[in-house]
DNA sequence: AGTGGTTTGTAACCATTGTTACCAAGCTTA
DNA sequence: TAAGCTTGGTAACAATGGTTACAAACCACT
């Protein structure tokens, strides 16, 4: 497993700031499945990802979900950033999409680093635009695509960000994901089979 | 019409900041249904609305569009400053939805009043995170909305942004904006009138 | 092996949205 | 007023996705 200074020294913040952020955080590991943020809670330490991926999804008020985006290896979730900056909550749900490890920083720590090193400035800058352009990539996807083209998203998107070819996911999670019905995933699914794009086991998918 | 220092003082900015702001920048004026910004331009400078609304849109690759969110006095089009700070391009296209008047300030500045004045920072940071707050809020509109929700929907953030109650727009118009086709919109806006929530006449709606 | 729970496959049907086609109403300009 | 364009209304049909129902396959546990 990766070091916190490694990771921060990877993302080209200042040895300096490295010091403060190990001196003031702390490291947690959080299970697969585990709910780390929910609508309404309020961020008091903002996550950076060492290892592992949480999985950011929407929830409405009828408890329906969308996915949104993964956070991986170096990535902030800085959204929990404008929620202690302001008094706002967060709209999010974050889950560990796989075992992960988690360096927390303390938010009262983050405007005094933003005023004193620009890499920081730059590393939240950065956060908050993948984050932004993660979003509008959601959009296009519910928005312009069609189920089957946003399935086959889906499975590609899971791939890259798991390294594996191998999905252990039910249908039934994956109509949770994507906010539909498992018969209509199941549908689908059987239908990228017969396409010979993916194979299809009891908890597993296999991506050709 | 209001003057900048107005508007950046109402945003709760420091008198020094706001003088700064005055001496770099310049005003421009912007006609009804100008293209300010397109997909795959270079933004050099930030635009802050002082007056009149501009309208945020995401195209895709075959050109079809969706509305994301409006932008009014006081907002910030934040999101142009990533494009600066890393070498990355516009992934919207922004048009005055009416007449506007914007402050254009140049990009080379933001880095320095972000170091320089916690209430900048404040600023572009409430102002990111409104922007994602409305995204959010689009992503459920097309989530977990039907057609004629999403479209009554519209209607009423527009009333609002506008703060009037007629609408000029063609069908075809709103269809643009919604993604959807002008049959779908006549036969929906019809059903609406139907139920008296509006009123219909050639370019205009009314909202009841 | 048998029981019970979970997961997947499939059919039938419905609701919503998209498409095509055509006409009528309204505005503009000659 | 006539011609031509834009805008809006509506019908008929197609495509996509959601719902209900049921059965089979698979797994865990006794």
């Amino acid at each position: 497993m990766k070091k916190i200074a490694d990771v921060l020294h990877q993302l080209g913040l200042e040895d300096q700031l490295i010091q403060e952020i190990e001196q003031v955080g702390r490291q947690i590991t959080v299970a697969t499945e585990q709910l780390l943020i929910a609508p309404g809670m309020q961020a008091r330490e903002m996550p950076l990802v060492l290892s592992g991926t949480l999985r950011v999804m929407r929830e409405d008020a009828e408890g329906r979900e969308i996915f949104l985006y993964y956070l991986e290896g170096g990535d902030a979730c800085a959204m929990s950033i404008s929620c202690c900056l302001g008094t706002q909550m967060s709209e999010f749900k974050v889950i560990a999409e796989s075992e992960a490890t988690l360096w927390m920083v303390p938010m009262v720590q983050i405007d005094n680093w933003m005023a004193k090193y620009r890499s920081f400035r730059k590393f939240i800058f950065d956060s908050y635009h993948d984050r932004f352009d993660e979003m509008l990539n959601t959009v296009d996807s519910i928005a312009f695509m069609n189920m089957d083209e946003r399935l086959m998203k889906y499975l590609l998107d899971k791939k890259q960000s798991s390294g594996s070819f191998v999905i252990n996911k039910t249908h039934e999670q994956i109509a949770q994901e994507l906010n539909t019905s498992r018969v209509v995933v199941s549908r689908l699914l059987k239908k990228l089979e017969r396409e010979e794009k993916i194979e299809l086991h009891r908890n597993r998918i296999e991506v050709l």
